[in-house]
DNA sequence: GGCGTTATTGAAAAAGTGTCAATAGACTGC
DNA sequence: GCAGTCTATTGACACTTTTTCAATAACGCC
């Protein structure tokens, strides 16, 4: 006796078996990875054959593909809307925004952030694009409201911060003891200007 | 016509064949993922059969763990050495040393980076390890030498703070264009306490 | 130069990925 | 209700890669 209830097949439009097929993808790949999930196993814990698999995504390389640009899409949506008002305002509202992010959708980020690394050109421009949804910003495009002036140095330390600031946020969901959320929010918004504060100004 | 010029047999002893693997693992593993290196290169490679391999290591993930904890002890050796002085100056030299390491074992070193992310705990744990020998000695024993006094805020702090020096140093590799290594260095051994400055001071 | 130890091999089993013609839900018009 | 059509879904099969293990052959020792 298997774990499906049903014992016939069940058809779903495109769309919601895609969609239900990314969903269990960000969920099971945001603990294991690639090559440690099996089609076999995926196919079982969505109830179904290891072929439709194949008919939606082609490959298992484009599945994980598949799955990491829906986590980054999320990302994107969620905290990518433009705020208003002064520049150090914007960051917290930003900061604020990817923190209830990474709060609610801990596995979507994991799986996200993982691919990243281990992965091909594309896995990583995905992730690219995603962090320049929270980066772009404190490059502004007129002189007035920017917090950070575009030069090789500070987009190397823009860069850098948002690996730190993703180490914050991962390291407190990990093990949140003795740190509060203000302080977390508080050290992501105050690190940047103060990491650009060890740079000689430029002029 | 393979590309061995021995058409015999080669016996070594265990230590330099496991030795010989190892480091033959850390080059191949630096351009390519786990799953793009399979065991027929690598034992062509290394000139020896298939089953060879997994006499020595047993299978294709523990390999790898192997080969991320070489890559781990290398940088551990090369940066760990303890030194003397004042705590800004003794932040600079191990950062040189870091930075020296990645200049001259670059391919061993992503390797290492590459595996921590996209892996199983026991990766992600080797690399800690490593991480932790460069971060650590920040934290004094005393409290007479020590730049950071530790409190689960600093804890985390540091940890993130090692993320933003990688990507730093592996973002300068990539692309070092118009940012010279003074900078680097500057950037790196300022940017520490430039953070702990944002922490509101603890009594 | 024979002998024992054990590093090393190669063939065959196991596991996993990818393909495709055949099957069967669900809707449509009657 | 029922037959017909469309297409989502399957399952068996081909292929690639990993893993196993009994047999083989270097090397050191006497």
């Amino acid at each position: 006796m298997t774990t499906r209830t049903a014992s016939t097949r069940s058809r779903l439009s495109p769309e919601e078996r895609r969609s239900q097929l990314l969903d269990l993808g960000v969920r099971l790949l945001s603990s294991r990875s690639l090559d440690e999930l099996s089609i076999d196993l995926l196919a079982e814990e969505a109830g179904i054959s290891r072929g439709l698999l194949y008919h939606y995504f082609g490959s298992k390389q484009a599945f994980h593909e598949a799955v990491v640009r829906r986590a980054a899409d999320d990302l994107i949506a969620q905290t990518a809307p433009p705020v208003e008002g002064e520049p150090l305002h914007r960051l917290l509202v930003s900061m604020t925004a990817y923190l209830d992010y990474v709060d609610t959708n801990h596995a979507g980020y994991l799986s996200l952030v993982k691919a990243a690394q281990g992965g091909n050109d594309t896995l990583r421009e995905i992730y690219d694009e995603a962090r320049a949804a929270l980066t772009d910003r404190v490059f502004g495009e007129d002189a007035q409201g920017q917090i950070v002036r575009e030069t090789p140095q500070t987009r190397l330390l823009v860069k850098a911060w948002a690996a730190f600031a993703e180490e914050v946020v991962l390291g407190w969901k990990a093990d949140p003891a003795g740190v509060t959320r203000e302080e977390v929010l508080d050290v992501l918004v105050m690190s940047l200007p103060a990491l650009v504060g060890v740079l000689p100004p430029q002029e």
